[in-house]
RNA sequence: GCGCUCUUAGCUCAGCCGGAUAGAGCAUCGGUUUUCUAAACCGAGGGUCGCAGGUUCGAAUCCUGCAGAGCGCGCCA
């Protein structure tokens, strides 16, 4: 990476070797600790760091002037023009200007790809999300973690990782069969019998549509036919059914996954039976009875045997049951068996998205990819809270007993596809949100997406309207002809935002917190209205001066590349970039 | 009871592998349009960072305890 933040954190990096061969400090001074501040409001510079103070820490003669040292070094770095350091030692640094404009001017050598790393050095990584079960349409509760993993995927993808998004399908089991068995009333109803559904059963009107579609194909047939065959017929037809649904609807907010797993699959294909084998080599599995849990609605608790894994021994607060006390696996088993076959699919990481209703979850399944992998961090989970919806000052109720859930094609109809993207991004994961449905239907600032566009089409008006002048239709032929004295110090504030968009991209992988981009967005915009009305009182603040042309182009050139970063962080959000608005 | 997650301005949220005077938007109040998009901008007020300790040059950030909220806690997935 060779923007102008790595760069010189590099830099210091190097320095900070020196010093300790030249034994100066001591061997507590750890590199990692030194911050390079860009974005902070308290910072006296183009950047800031602690690289003095820590240094001063760990100085092995307290009477070394390492103060007089630094200037001394940092006056080496060809790129600062100046540094200032505080009272609390704090290290204030200011860039030559033409130094940054070189940057600005990188940019346009490949825009398309601008910010973009190869960190990632093509290693293969597997981000598994939704993996909704397939006995209803995609709801309120799952989208979060669908543009999560999304953004995540693509995020990781312009770090030079090749990417497989993969969606588990629950094909499997006695959800299943009571799936089939809701559609299967469903049916008998449209041949004109009383049904009742039973709270355990699937009430949701989707089934009457496929119910339909059966109907109509084959009649009455299946009234009369072999009950197995009849059930496992009418199960099969409703999870392709849903899961072409699902497709669709996840469609509308342009998610596609490389990948649909089968649970059905990962059963016949016997993995299980590796995962069994591994557990019981290492001599994590036993026979044994679970206390009881200490929840409200356990009166019907009984102490029964069954097979654990020793999970404690591991990550886990407790022992996890592996099979039933009947004999079959449990849930937890069959789903160790899918993180085995993804293991084996040579994966440099895998990484799952949750609800915060699987929460409790996590460490079992950590515990056992790990004996999977036999590596400690193989398998990162992250979370999401739920998003409550709020309509006109109410939240909006939703019961699973009812099947009432908002369903993302609803949300869609309502908002659309660039508003949900970006708000289920725009606050950490980890942190329960309220979406007000009437606020980001708002075109005006108190809506993020349409402020951050408007920014884009503004600028995008400047650059049309530079193209009805002859001279200034190719300014970018012409890039070389600049001249940096013609801007303000607001222009610069903004170059300098605009020239950290690779730092801060490499950032948010590194975090895997999406969020980040969406605060950078509505940093940079603001900082860009704010410039765009100062030149409605200061006309030498305005882009476009027929009279001046390196003036015009060098304006020109910073604010096209304005437009490419807004461009480039959209792209990773999923979100339109309009010219006009 | 145990585990995990969360608690920052009236509201919605940033800031959290320790860093300078804790930031933004909304809401409230007051200003700015003959001009490249005012669907915008500028300014003002508003804080015991849940509480209490600890670690240190320095804590919203790390540790411990407590309180509150959410989720979960054997044959559901």
């Amino acid at each position: 990476m060779n923007d102008y933040l790595s760069i010189i954190k590099k830099d210091f990096i190097v320095l900070a070797e020196n010093i300790i061969k030249k034994n100066i400090i001591d061997n507590n001074f750890n590199i990692d600790n030194i911050s390079i501040d860009y974005n902070s409001k308290s910072k006296k510079g183009d950047i800031s760091t602690n690289f003095l103070i820590l240094l001063r820490n760990n100085l092995i003669d307290k009477n070394f002037d390492i103060q007089d040292f630094i200037y001394k070094e940092i006056d080496k770095f060809e790129y600062i023009e100046r540094i200032e350091i505080s009272n609390s030692g704090f290290v204030n640094i200011f860039f030559q200007t033409n130094y940054l404009f070189k940057k600005l001017k990188e940019i346009f050598i490949n825009p398309l790809n601008y910010g973009n790393n190869n960190n990632g050095k093509g290693h293969k990584i597997n981000i598994e999300f939704v993996s909704a079960n397939p006995t209803g349409p995609i709801h309120i509760a799952h989208i979060r973690g669908a543009v999560l993993g999304d953004v995540l995927s693509s995020i990781y993808e312009k770090n030079g990782y090749d990417v497989t998004r993969e969606y588990y399908v629950n094909d499997s089991g006695s959800q299943i069969a009571i799936l089939g068995d809701s559609l299967f009333k469903r049916y008998t109803e449209l041949n004109g019998k009383k049904i009742t559904i039973n709270s355990n059963e699937y009430p949701g009107e989707y089934l009457i549509d496929i119910a339909k579609k059966i109907f109509d194909k084959d009649g009455n047939k299946w009234l009369d036919e072999n009950l197995e065959k009849t059930k496992k017929y009418f199960c099969q037809f409703a999870v392709n059914e849903i899961l072409k649904n699902i497709k669709l609807d996840l469609k509308l907010i342009n998610i596609k996954f490389d990948k649909f797993t089968n649970e059905s699959d990962i059963i016949v294909d016997n993995y299980i039976d590796k995962v069994f084998n591994l557990l019981k080599d290492q001599k994590l599995l036993y026979e044994g009875v679970l206390d009881k849990p200490q929840g409200e609605d356990q009166i019907e608790w009984e102490p029964r045997k069954q097979l654990l894994f020793k999970s404690s021994k591991l990550l886990d607060d407790k022992d996890r049951p592996f099979k039933k006390s009947n004999g079959e696996w449990t849930y937890f088993a069959n789903d160790s068996a899918y993180h085995y076959n993804k293991f084996i699919r040579n994966y440099k990481k895998l990484i799952n998205i949750w609800g915060a209703d699987h929460i409790g979850y996590i460490n079992r399944m950590k515990s056992i990819v790990e004996i999977i992998s036999g590596k400690k961090d193989y398998l990162y989970i992250k979370t999401c809270q739920i998003v409550r919806l709020i309509k006109d000052d109410n939240f909006i109720k939703m019961s699973k007993r009812e099947g009432n859930f908002v369903t993302l094609k609803q949300i869609h109809e309502h908002i659309g596809s660039d508003a949900i993207r970006y708000f289920m991004i725009s606050s950490k994961s980890e942190t329960p949100m309220d979406l007000n449905l009437n606020k980001v239907l708002e075109k005006n600032k108190d809506n993020p997406v349409f402020y951050c566009q408007y920014a884009y089409a503004r600028a995008s008006s400047v650059i049309n309207k530079s193209k009805e002048f002859d001279k200034f239709k190719n300014f970018i032929d012409n890039i070389d002809k600049f001249n940096i004295s013609s801007l303000s110090i607001y222009e610069w504030n903004l170059i300098l935002k605009i020239l950290s968009w690779p730092y801060l991209l490499n950032q948010t992988t590194h975090l895997m917190q999406p969020h980040k981009i969406t605060n950078y967005l509505e940093d940079i915009c603001s900082d860009f209205h704010s410039f765009w009305n100062r030149g409605k009182d200061n006309q030498s603040l305005r882009i476009i001066d027929e009279n001046h042309y390196e003036k015009t182009l060098t304006k020109l050139i910073w604010i096209d590349s304005f437009r490419i970063v807004l461009k480039r962080a959209f792209d990773v959000i999923g979100i339109d970039a309009p010219e006009n608005m």
